[in-house]
DNA sequence: TTGTTATATTCAACAAGTTGATTATACAAT
DNA sequence: ATTGTATAATCAACTTGTTGAATATAACAA
């Protein structure tokens, strides 16, 4: 799981309540994955109970108390275990974009370790092209052998591009994140 | 939930096996959706008690006994319903892609209504690569305000920009569908 | 005869995510 | 007084998806 280390990551900013922590997240890491507040404050508790965070119940005049969560040395050392460890290969389960969270917190890494990262990426993109344009090719020769699947394939090669393209995308997305992250040097 | 239509389409080309909707899910559908043998299973029993299947058990003798789905007119209804109401402003949440899934579909429907997801899809990305484009300017207001955040900024930047790339790859294969959807009057 | 592969299904445990309601405090505006 | 908004957290029920093993039948090959 990332959301987890997604949280740890923003509260390696520094320390914060679930309640920041869900509008936080929402915002910065939004864009790709979005967390409700009932799971963050679950996974927040069940990362105190694993010693990843510690917390601390602050008394508030204005406003309602809060708990306000930091990370411990254990927490960090699994962020960065996490960051440090990604295979692009492993076909990426659950909701999320594990790879895009990796990124957004390449800050704290080695530019090399981005840079392999969107190197290896990219090679994935690759490999995904050629499935997809092997799929589009299969479908042909489908329709070649049952003529009357010609319309329902058309949409199935209408999917099949969608990943085309996406894949393309990817590797363009890929290339210049490495131009960017190798330009300031 | 968008499996169980998944499986219903399917299942509407022809009466299959939970064995056999397994391999052909994971290799029509597989490139943007995949599900494990257990969750279909399942999926399926849950479908038939709500009426949107029956089942018959066929006893073979060359192979182990099989039991075979076929979908209801309930379940047609329900599969026309999904396929017909969509709204893909309405942030997808889950796992797969819901708007593919359609599209793959899509040859169950008059091409019209491909045509209409098309464009409203066209109208979501261009949102999504303005909203982009605001979080990009907003990082770098940020940065002008604490220039130290300069390092991680250009990290997180490099998320909206894989999102807008992602945006405008999904307008151009849009653009391109609707091409492919239209030329053959 | 033993192992392998393909067919065919089931199940328990767990992990991750969603829905939606509920509780509580405090300030500001109407 | 009441309504609305922001802050802050908690909870139960449910859905969706994953892991991984177990069970069973039969063909085929070593």
């Amino acid at each position: 799981m990332s959301l987890k280390h997604g949280l740890i990551g923003l509260l390696n900013y520094e320390p914060m309540t679930g309640y920041e922590l869900t509008k936080f997240f929402n915002e910065s890491l939004g864009h790709f994955w979005q967390a409700k507040a009932s799971q963050i404050y679950r996974e927040l508790d069940a990362m105190e109970q694993s010693g990843w965070l510690t917390s601390e119940r602050v008394i508030q005049e204005d406003k309602p108390n809060k708990r306000v969560y930091s990370v411990t040395e254990q927490g960090k050392a699994e962020f960065t275990d996490w960051l440090s460890n990604f295979d692009p290969f492993k076909p990426h389960t659950g909701k999320g974009n594990a790879l895009l969270m990796r990124i957004f917190f390449g800050g704290e890494l080695d530019a090399d370790y981005t840079l392999k990262l969107l190197r290896t990426s990219k090679e994935y993109s690759l490999k995904g092209i050629k499935t997809l344009e092997g799929i589009i090719d299969e479908v042909n020769e489908e329709v070649v052998k049952q003529p009357e699947l010609a319309n329902s394939a058309k949409y199935w090669k209408l999917t099949a591009l969608f990943g085309e393209i996406m894949n393309k995308a990817a590797l363009e997305w890929a290339d210049k994140a490495i131009e960017i992250l190798e330009e300031e040097d």
